[in-house]
DNA sequence: GAAAAAATAGTACGATCGTTCGTGTTTTTC
DNA sequence: GAAAAACACGAACGATCGTACTATTTTTTC
């Protein structure tokens, strides 16, 4: 899953490391990732993987990243190929219905919001900061929606970016707990209405 | 917080261990609260506490199930006073929003979602009964409002339970994560949208 | 109030937690 | 290839985890 072939022996196991920490922490949560756990995963001592991070929020924090990244990678990425306005704002939704489906194990970042919304400190702050940067590039997608005509001009994107995050979270639930097509098929149809009650 | 003089000592203790396990996992999940930290809460020793619960999993059900059972008191038993339809509908659905600006500190439910939808065992089994219960309450009484003819006959009441939850969703994490008032708006636009779709 | 039962405390256990430190090995630099 | 730097290991730390066992205290029963 390494990206490119980096250039020091370091920071090639420390992305191993991350890999692998991203891994366990999408089934156990962040709070459940412990670092005997991970080194037995990638096949390290205990201190050789901690000497990677200064601390295991360091690790946490360094894990979060990773999959805000991968998430940025695998559903703004490609929409940010698309033309602007609904068809891209179609594409942030697909892409994002998708990684819910992709990763059945369970989502990293859905699973740090809950688990770090109210319980301070810098797992806090990043995690905000994540999901603050998410909300406002589906705001700003729908707002250019809004100006290519494709949606009413009195929408309200921050409203609109609100009600397409319940709809994520209900899926992503749903997918879980009950029965993933059924679930899908229900996200699907409440985005339907969604855009269907803000056309022009 | 006691619902009434119990009859025996040990059932009050119990019930006292549990209302400040309640607290604690309402804060740091149910994978946080440990046995330790509970004894010190009520002023008891670990293994005085311990025996009143074969393990620290039946501990965390019982947890549960009383969280539930707040939930249940506070949601849905007023609401049930309400006439059937629409509503009665809406008073689930206040009080559920209610309920979200209450617990600050977060749900505690909420959070088992979260840490159990994809790690199986009894826990996992606890959260997805409870849920399935609620939600088949909130599928009910849409159903109502169907029949007094106040929602349009060709309404999914499933697919409305299922918006309803996202909506909640997106309340409990906005209001913690960014600003409890702009959530709350946003949501009581999101139910109204909801409603004006699917009205006769 | 004595006897039986229930509740609580105390202690100890093996395991695991995050972290530190000193030593050895591997990689990089020159 | 030698010197310097980076990396990894192993052992040990104090703390905490859930749990078991045995006393001791408290409550209930008669």
């Amino acid at each position: 899953m390494a990206s490119q072939p980096a250039s020091s022996k370091g920071a090639a196991t420390r992305e191993l490391i991350i890999d692998r920490a991203y891994a366990i922490a999408s089934r156990q949560g962040l709070e459940g990732l412990s670092i005997g756990d991970l080194a037995q995963a990638v096949g390290m001592s205990k201190s050789g993987v901690f000497a990677h991070f200064g601390s295991r929020e360091d690790l946490q924090l360094a894990v979060l990243d990773e999959g805000g990244r991968r998430f940025g990678e695998f559903v703004l990425v490609p929409a940010l190929r698309k033309p602007r306005g609904l068809v891209r704002l179609r594409a942030i939704i697909d892409g994002w219905f998708d990684w819910v489906r992709e990763n059945q194990h369970g989502c990293l970042v859905m699973s740090a919001i809950s688990e770090y919304d109210s319980r301070p400190g810098p797992l806090h702050d990043a995690v905000v900061a994540r999901v603050q940067r998410w909300r406002s590039d589906t705001t700003r997608a729908t707002q250019m929606a809004i100006d290519s005509g494709e949606l009413r001009a009195d929408t309200d994107p921050q409203q609109i970016s609100f009600e397409i995050f319940g709809i994520a979270l209900a899926l992503h639930h749903d997918t879980r707990l009950f029965d993933p097509k059924l679930a899908r098929t229900q996200a699907e149809r409440a985005i339907e209405r969604l855009f269907a009650a803000h056309s022009p």
